[in-house]
RNA sequence: GGGGGGGUGGCAGAGUGGUCAAAUGCAACGGACUGUAACUCCGUCCGGGAAACCGUACACUGGUUCGAAUCCAGUCCCCCCCA
């Protein structure tokens, strides 16, 4: 790719790392150029939020909207229901209607924080493909668009090879998951002029066969992009964490936590991430990824403040990095410690074991495991080890508010109720 | 429809009558080291119990046996080959 683009979206997203394959990047550019270009990305609706593995993709968006052009985030209520084979050795369950509707809810909150929605040229619309999906009429379908789809073709493609290949199986319901999403695209060039699909490196197979159908129904030539698939240095996926998913809902996971995953990023990672996740200049983000040995950490919180800012407002990374500060640096409490707050039915006379203590705070999930921290002097009750599994800790204690630390790295206050 | 192979812990994958809560690897967790990084090293890794120990578990249901993940029968599911 030696083709330098000239407009201002493309060019943002080719120096800051998010183009991996487009299928005409000039042709593209000059649709840019030319006018407000319409386009989309297509999200599953199987969780009620959206991760970090998703961000790349929002923040795609954010910056299409930002360089004068309209985002059009697709709720995939219709393909939901089939689940999308890609990168999956396993069938999907299925999901029922009312909880698909949910989930699209509960993403669309991530979604207003990044985009600003609205009737204008340039305001992002939030489409299901449930709308048009749902009333398809098999034989219609079939006879319509069907016959633009090669069985010869389709074996080729990554998402269905894959699958035979590692003797997988392949419904034929999941087959047809490309028919759709091509068909999605078609549609969203119908009603709003959609010009470019965006997505996942893992979603090009899917991208290109919607350009296709779209070239031959609507006569009109689209644009696909893709962004690389995003891993860590370790080369494990993005996304994830020891304690689960980094959601982008504060209601799950709180900001503190989510402050502290991107301020755990590693060496090699700082300024990619600078890069993808922030809006601050390119020269600031690889002067800062470039810092070394301790020096880096400066870049790291500044990582973790502009994401947290992003996805959770000012107020919060502030609020973050002040408790991380406190946390870490002067080993006391910080305020906005992830809370958990027991019912005084939790306890008893005598109060309640330790280990209790730490599994209703959540960190840890069994008695067990909570007896094993123990024992490996990890688990902290204000800071002093906790030696005894036995111990108990009186209401009295609890109600001053008590710190527990599993490690030195997570902590959770508990107070009572009331 | 016929023939063959297989279903084991989060995943991968050993184990083919007692010594199996089940090798090994990965992931994860705690500790040491450090910079809240990486690497390396040590430890842990089904549930309950302070512990001795107990309970559940090797697809499901029954059976054989003093004793089963391991043998037998049936059921369900998966894969391969042939038609």
């Amino acid at each position: 790719m030696t083709y330098k683009p000239k407009s201002e979206f493309l060019h943002e997203m080719q120096t800051r790392g998010f183009l991996s394959d487009c299928t005409d990047l000039e042709g593209l550019d000059e649709a840019l150029l030319n006018g407000v270009v319409p386009a989309y990305i297509g999200f599953d609706a199987t969780a009620d939020s959206l991760h970090v593995g998703s961000l790349i993709q929002i923040m795609m968006l954010r910056w299409l909207q930002k360089t004068g052009h309209k985002p059009i985030t697709l709720m995939g209520g219709g393909t939901t229901k089939i689940g999308d084979p890609s990168g999956k050795d396993e069938s999907r369950q299925l999901l029922t209607a009312e909880k698909i509707n949910e989930n699209i809810a509960g993403i669309r909150k991530v979604f207003d924080k990044y985009l600003t929605f609205g009737e204008g040229p340039t305001d992002a619309v939030q489409p299901n493909n449930a709308e048009w999906l749902d009333n398809l009429n098999y034989i219609d379908f079939l006879r319509d668009y069907g016959r633009h789809f090669t069985i010869n073709r389709m074996l080729t493609f990554d998402s269905v090879k894959l699958r035979l290949e590692r003797e997988q199986p392949l419904t034929f319901l999941e087959f047809n998951y490309m028919l759709l999403q091509a068909y999605d695209y078609m549609e969203l060039n119908k009603r709003f002029g959609c010009l470019l699909q965006m997505g996942g490196s893992d979603q090009w197979g899917n991208i290109v066969n919607g350009i296709d159908l779209t070239r031959r129904i609507n006569r009109q030539t689209v644009f696909g992009l893709t962004t690389p698939l995003l891993t860590k240095s370790d080369g494990s996926k993005m996304g994830k964490s020891a304690s689960g998913a980094i959601w982008l809902n504060e209601d799950k996971l709180s900001a503190y936590e989510f402050w502290q995953f991107w301020r755990n990023t590693s060496d090699a990672d700082t300024g990619k991430f600078l890069k993808l996740f922030t809006e601050l200049p390119v020269a600031e983000c690889e002067r800062l990824g470039a810092l070394e040995g301790a020096e880096i950490n400066a870049a790291k919180i500044i990582l973790a403040n502009e994401v947290t800012t992003l996805a959770h407002g000012a107020e919060a990374a502030k609020a973050a990095e002040a408790t991380a500060r406190e946390v870490f640096e002067k080993g006391g409490v910080g305020d906005d410690l992830p809370t958990v707050t027991l019912a005084a039915s939790d306890l008893s006379d005598a109060g309640i074991s330790v280990v209790q203590l730490f599994v209703k705070a959540g960190l840890v999930k069994s008695g067990k495991e909570a007896k094993r921290l123990i024992a490996e002097g990890g688990a902290k009750l204000d800071d002093v080890a906790v030696k005894d599994a036995g111990t108990m800790v009186s209401g009295e204690a609890i109600a001053a508010t008590i710190k527990l630390s599993a490690g030195k790295k997570r902590h959770a206050l508990v107070k009572i109720e009331g």
